[in-house]
Formats: structure tokens, sequence, C-alpha cells
RNA sequence: GGCGGUGUAGCUCAGCGGUAGAGCAGGGGAAUCAUAAUCCCUUGGUCGGCGGUUCAAAUCCGUCCACCGCUACCA
């Protein structure tokens, strides 16, 4: 039986302590246009997202605000899920670590490591800074107090531990023989050395404080932050029922973390899970943070982008766009403002939305807004439309490996092909003297911007949608089966009358007029 | 301190043993279908420094300098 194209792939929970800004839409943008190739080429998909809700600071922070740990998440969840309407996410769930489906889970991941005994209760006990909320230990502490300078106060309790220091070898073994586990390569590297140099075992329950899932059997005990974040992915999947979406999704292909929270993700999940006796998931990878022209976003330097700001400046799309080709991905890049103007009228406007716009309006005039009848091909003809029906092969590998840019590089390397084309061929020359030849230089570049279009639909669906309106491609035709001769348009089709799809940026205010 | 990475054109980066590359920015030209967009040509680098291996080194080795990441229980 061949195996079913299902693909599962999930962002991190986010954590309800801060307000959505453009870190959390990054994360979340990758997967939704990974999500969003894997459905076009074929894919049951199964995109998750979510928050992550439980901890002492929630605690705090809602008895802070003076209400009860459940109005204070429900209301800060909300915000997260306000962004897919905003940034157009295509996510299939949302879950959040309140949720019974989610205790029900974790519970029963917690009773698997514990029936194959690697869960037993101890004492955790460390010097605890109360400004810093964290631990530290004997030999990091200076004259006393905590390396910050935070004073600190022994603190003990008993907890329940994971036996984390017994799986340094499977890890190690899981890494050696799943290398596509962990990218981007350095990141592998980072935790390849990390496990290598020993692993302690971790305290995994809190009886301090109660905002959590309790243990099974232990419930004065509740378990502690990573276990129960971790589970989300496998709770949403319906675990621990063994039908519907967990037999057909689990193990997750792929996880989308930021560089923070990769040991979590990759060190302590898969050792969770192969303690329960479980398949960890397929990969993990870690994504780099931008800057804010030049600088770190910070809460003391209070400059952090949110989505809002930029697509109500610049458009959704474009955004998308530029988030996505910028920097490699994977790498740290810079966000300013500079660049992505230059993105949006460079790449979009000028490469590929004037191509549309030439081509279509040629077309309009010339071949009474239709598809135009292509005639015998000639030799660049066929080079353009190789180039073009090529575009799948190229563009899926990249998507594969999570290297957005690239796929979108390989896009626009037909784009400049097919702009060149336009001047090569020339048709308003051609219309002149030899009709039937403009026909058929037509009808190439409206096939290639067919697949240009819809290769383009996982990183700008709103855009692509309005080009392949253009081009009267029907809905049901919109998917990467269309793309190719098999999918060709028709000749004779009515076309609706062209218009930009990528306006140009313009600054607006009075440094905007020079240069008249 | 230990481990790892990076340093190539003004900017962002690719190349990783065989006569220095791309995109953007800068300069010149062509064309005029198009969102003054497009296309062609072009300026620009002793590939961080020094030493070594080799017929040949951004590319391998050594060393030095600079910057960055990781070095566990805050998500």
């Amino acid at each position: 039986m061949a195996a079913a194209k299902r693909y599962y792939l999930t962002t991190p929970i986010y954590y309800v302590n801060d307000a959505p800004h453009i870190g959390h839409a990054y994360t979340s943008l990758a997967c939704d246009a990974l999500a969003r190739f894997k459905r076009l080429d074929g894919f049951e998909v199964k995109f998750l997202t979510g928050t992550d809700e439980h901890g002492q600071k929630v605690a705090k922070a809602a008895e802070a605000a003076g209400v009860d740990p459940q109005t204070h998440t429900d209301r800060v969840s909300q915000h997260f899920r306000d962004l897919s309407p905003v940034m157009n996410y295509s996510n299939d769930d949302f879950i959040r670590t309140t949720e019974p489906r989610h205790a029900r889970a974790c519970q029963e991941l917690w009773k698997r490591m514990k029936a194959n005994g690697h869960i037993y209760l101890g004492r955790f006990a460390g010097w605890y800074a109360v400004r810093d909320e964290a631990f530290y230990d004997e030999s990091e502490l200076v004259d006393g107090k905590a390396p910050t300078g935070a004073e600190v106060e022994w603190f003990e309790e008993e907890n329940y531990f994971f036996d984390l220091s017994k799986w340094q070898q499977p890890l190690l073994d899981f890494y050696e023989a799943n290398p596509r586990f962990l990218a981007p390569r350095t990141r592998r590297n980072e935790i390849v050395s990390f496990v290598s140099s020993g692993l302690r075992d971790l305290s995994i329950s809190r009886t301090s404080f109660k905002w959590g899932v309790p243990v099974p059997d232990d419930p004065k005990h509740i378990m502690y932050v990573w276990i129960d974040a971790l589970t989300n992915y496998m709770s949403a999947a319906g675990f621990p029922e063994e039908s519907g979406d967990y037999a057909r999704f689990w193990p997750a292909d792929l996880h989308m973390v930021g560089k923070d929270i990769i040991r979590f993700h990759t060190v302590y999940w898969p050792a969770f899970l192969m303690a329960a006796g479980l398949t960890p998931p397929k990969r993990v990878f870690a994504h780099g943070w931008w800057t804010n022209e030049g600088q770190k976003m910070s809460k003391s330097l209070n400059n952090f982008i949110t989505p809002q700001d930029l697509i109500g400046r610049y458009g959704l799309d474009p955004v998308r766009y530029f988030l996505l080709r910028e920097l490699p991905f994977g790498q740290d890049g810079n966000f300013s403002h500079q660049a992505m103007i230059r993105r949006i009228n460079t790449d979009l406007a000028n490469d590929l939305g004037n191509l549309a716009q030439r081509v279509l309006t040629q077309i309009n005039r010339n071949c009474e807004a239709k598809v135009p009848q292509a005639g015998a091909l000639t030799e660049a003809d066929d080079r353009l439309l190789a180039a073009a029906h090529g575009m799948l092969a190229r563009v899926r590998a990249e998507y594969d490996e999570q290297q957005f840019h690239r796929a979108l590089e390989a896009e626009w390397e037909v784009v400049g092909a097919a702009n060149r084309y336009v001047d090569e061929q020339a048709p308003w020359a051609l219309k002149k003297t030899d009709p039937a030849r403009m026909a058929t230089a037509l009808y190439v570049l409206a096939e290639t911007i067919r697949h240009l279009a819809l290769l383009a639909q996982p990183v700008m669906p709103q855009s692509s949608a309005r080009m392949l309106d253009l081009l009267a491609v029907p809905e049901v035709a919109r998917s990467f089966a269309a793309l190719g001769p098999s999918g060709a348009l028709k000749a004779g089709t009515p076309l609706p009358k062209p218009e930009g799809i990528f306006p140009r940026h313009v600054e607006d205010g009075p440094a905007a007029k020079a240069g008249g």
C-alpha cells in the first residue's frame, strides 16, 4: 500500500504573556506557506498553532489583573487567534493548553513514561532568584548572588523527575539515524555537542503553584512547563485516541520553532516520546530572528514591529513575500523599511507585476481580450515553457528543506526569463508584421504567468488568486496538478480587463515628491 | 575557558583545488508593449592578516585578528 500523502506541521504554542509581534507572525507565516504548498501539491495537511497558557507567570499576571487565570488566558489567547485572519494563516486547528483534550493527552503521556520506569519522585533544590524567576546552580553564584546580581534564596521541594540522564546515547543514536531531524546544520551541531556533554535528570513537576495540568494520581503536583507545552502537538492530534488524526498524522512531519526553544524540541521532546514508547517527530526546523533597523527588538527599547503595522503600510501579500524572501530561512536578518520597499518595487511591481501587466494589456488590446491561439512553437518558446514547467520540481525541493527564499528565487528566475523573452519577441512589433506569431508569443507568456501565479500561491494567496482571475483560470484548476501542458490555457477563453496587482510603493509625505 | 560558526564588490550573500560570481545600489546605452516598468553593456574585490602544502588555494593545513552562536530546567 502506497504511503498516504499527509503532512502534519506545527508552530510553537505561543506563551500568553505578550502581544503577538513580527517574531510570532514570522514563525506561523513560514508554516502557512508550507501548509499551503503541501495542500496544493496534493497532500492532506494538518497545520496546527495555539497558545501555551499555564505556568506561574500567567497565574501571577492574572492575579495582578484581578481575574482568575482562565479569564486572563481567554483574553490573551484571543490576540493570537486574531492573528490568523490578519495574516491569512490557514491553520486547521488552534490548540490551547487549558483545554480538556490537552490535559487528557498530557496525563496519558505521563502515565506511559511512568509505567516504563522513567519518572521518579525526588527533591529539587537550587538557588532561586525571585527577580529573575530563575534557578541558579551553586557554581554560578557570585558572592552569594545570582550572576545577574539578584538576591537568591534556597529553594527545595519534592518533585517528579524524568531520567533524562539515561537518554544521552539513545538521543545521539537518534540524531545519527535521522539526519533530517534537526535543521539547519549549525543548530544540529550545537545540539549534538550539548547532548554529548552529558545530560542531567529533569524536574518535571511543581507543588509551589497550581496553574497547570495535575499529575496523575498525585494531584498536589502539576506538570512543569515543557512536558505540558510540548505535548500540545499530540493532544491536537487526538492522542491518546488511536484512531482519527493521531493515526493519520503522528509522528508530525515538522515542528517549526524559533532558535530559542530548540533544545526543548530536539532533546527533551524526543526523549519524552521515546520514554513513553512513542515515535518522535520527523523534523524540527529552527529559524532565526529579525532585528529592527539593526537593533534587537526588546521590551526595553519598545521597538517591536507588529504585523498590523506592516500590513497597514505595505499590504498583506507584500509583507508575506518580503519576510520569506529577504533572508535565508534559518538565519538571522535585519528588517528595514528601505529593504521592504526595494523588494516591493523591484521584485513585485517591476518584475512580476509589470510582466503580467504588459502581457495582459497586449492580449487585451490585440487579441480581442481572449486567450490567444498559439501556432507552431519556436525554440525560444519551448525554452521559456520548459522553464515554467520545470519550476515545480525545483520549488518543491526547496520547500521540503524549508528554504523559502530559494524557492522564490527559483520562481523569479523564470520571471526574469519571461521579461527577456518579451523584449526579444517584441510582440508590439509582430503586431504589424506577423500577428499569428504575436499571438503565439503572447500565449507562451500567458502560460508562463499562469505557472508563476500557481506557484506563488503559498506565499501570496490573494495576489496570486487575482492573477489567476485575470487569466480566467477556474478555481478547480489552481492546484499543482494543473501545472504543465495538461492544464494549459484554452485559446479563445475570454479574459477580464487587466489591472495592476502589485503597485509600486511610494512613500507619503513631502520627501516623496522629489524627482518627479 | 570549552565546542562550533562566520569574515568574498558600497549592501546582502553564493562559490569551497584549476584563469574571482549573483541580486540590489552606481554608470552608459537600446527599446517604447507595460506600474518611467523592461532589456543590453559596464564601474567596482591583492576573497580578514601572516605562514605552509600543491604545477595550481576564497577553496586544504597552521597561526593570528575580528564578530557571532551554544555551554540545561524564564516561556
